[in-house]
DNA sequence: ACCTGCGCACCAT
DNA sequence: ATGGTGCGCAGGT
């Protein structure tokens, strides 16, 4: 209870601190807490926490320092502030990518993580052999993370689409400072590619990245990057588009750490998918468009977009129906990928 | 001292 | 081009 209470206060003040151009970090987010509400800076920080795992709040690396976002209104693209709910429970369903890390996340890793205590000096610098092997081990954490907050069935669907943006975050606000090695976007994303050619990291359709299907890290070479637009059959679809339907990848550090979520855990599949066996039915580029205008049900312009940019460089024609659901859903639009499965059922 | 508003340079898309 | 972000500073309490 106190938790919801805390909940609204911290989401109020990062709010309010947005409008205000003031940056949400932790000191400010605390004081004004106690401000407002006469809380302990130290509760408030716990809270925040909390909040954090859940999702409800998403820590971010911006411009070299840590912000605190309001999950709710993220944008991923450009979404539009499609009304917002004042009560949570409230249509939109907001969510998309998060960004959940932390310094030093509840879970206690079998490895050791950087020391992340004291960065200032360290040193020397990281081999990019290194961040290749950080950047796996951040997507296994943050993959995790997506599937203990989509046990908590937050949201119906809690996806995660797991993209450059979320693990450049994760690396930067994980070891914060290191030198001035600083992580770009540009050294992340070559670190990233390298490492799905390599097969230690795997690239879904819509450009998410996901851990190898277990088994086929040394995928023979079929896997290319940059097409993935045909090749994609029924058949040997099977191990496509994990999602989170997870399934795969962790198995040694599962139940190591983090106690708080080991508890009840009935769908883990989260609504948005169901035992979707491979439809036959193929959705030709036709089928494909001609639903969209169907999708729209909540007339999302970011939707628009996002299909219409994609569509340039995508061939569906060869996707199965099941294709595009797991596409849309990945890519943050569980509505459409329902709706369009209804339609052209 | 602390809070609020905001112009504008930044940054990602 | 567009739109979110927050530094730095002015002004209010």
């Amino acid at each position: 209870m106190s938790e919801s209470k805390y909940r609204d206060w911290i989401l109020e003040t990062i709010d309010s601190l947005r409008s205000r151009k003031a940056r949400p970090d932790l000191e400010r987010i605390c004081r004004m807490v106690r401000r407002r509400h006469g809380s302990d800076p130290d509760r408030t920080r716990e809270e925040l926490e909390k909040l954090i795992q859940e999702q409800t709040v998403l820590k971010v690396s911006y411009k070299g320092s840590i912000s605190y976002r309001n999950a709710a209104k993220v944008q991923r693209k450009s979404r539009k502030k499609s009304d917002f709910t004042p009560g949570r429970g409230g249509g939109s369903e907001a969510e998309g990518d998060a960004l959940t890390p932390g310094p030093k996340p509840r879970l206690s890793p079998p490895r050791k993580n950087k020391s992340e205590g004291n960065p200032g000096v360290g040193g020397s610098g990281k081999t990019s052999s290194d961040l290749g092997e950080r950047l796996i081990a951040s997507v296994r954490r943050l993959a995790e993370q997506n599937r203990a907050s989509a046990l908590r069935g937050e949201t119906r669907g809690g996806h995660k689409p797991l993209g450059l943006k979320e693990i450049l975050g994760y690396l930067t606000s994980q070891d914060g400072l290191s030198s001035e090695g600083k992580l770009t976007r540009n050294r992340v994303k070559v670190a990233l590619e390298r490492e799905v050619a390599r097969g230690r990291l795997r690239r879904t359709r819509c450009g998410n990245i996901t851990l190898p299907v277990r088994g086929v890290e040394a995928a023979p070479a079929p896997s290319k990057p940059p097409g993935p637009a045909n090749r994609l059959l029924k058949s040997e679809a099977k191990e496509e588009e994990p999602m989170e339907t997870e399934s795969e990848e962790d198995e040694e550090e599962k139940g190591t750490g983090d106690a708080e979520d080991g508890g009840q855990s009935d769908t883990q599949t989260s609504g948005g998918e169901e035992g979707s066996k491979w439809v036959t039915c193929p959705a030709p580029l036709q089928t494909l468009k001609f639903s969209l205008s169907l999708s729209l049900y909540p007339p999302s312009l970011s939707f628009y977009r996002f299909v219409k940019s994609e569509l340039g460089s995508l061939n569906p024609v060869n996707w199965t129906v099941s294709d595009v659901v797991s596409y849309f859903t990945s890519a943050g639009f569980p509505e459409q990928a329902l709706a369009f499965r209804t339609q052209v059922r």
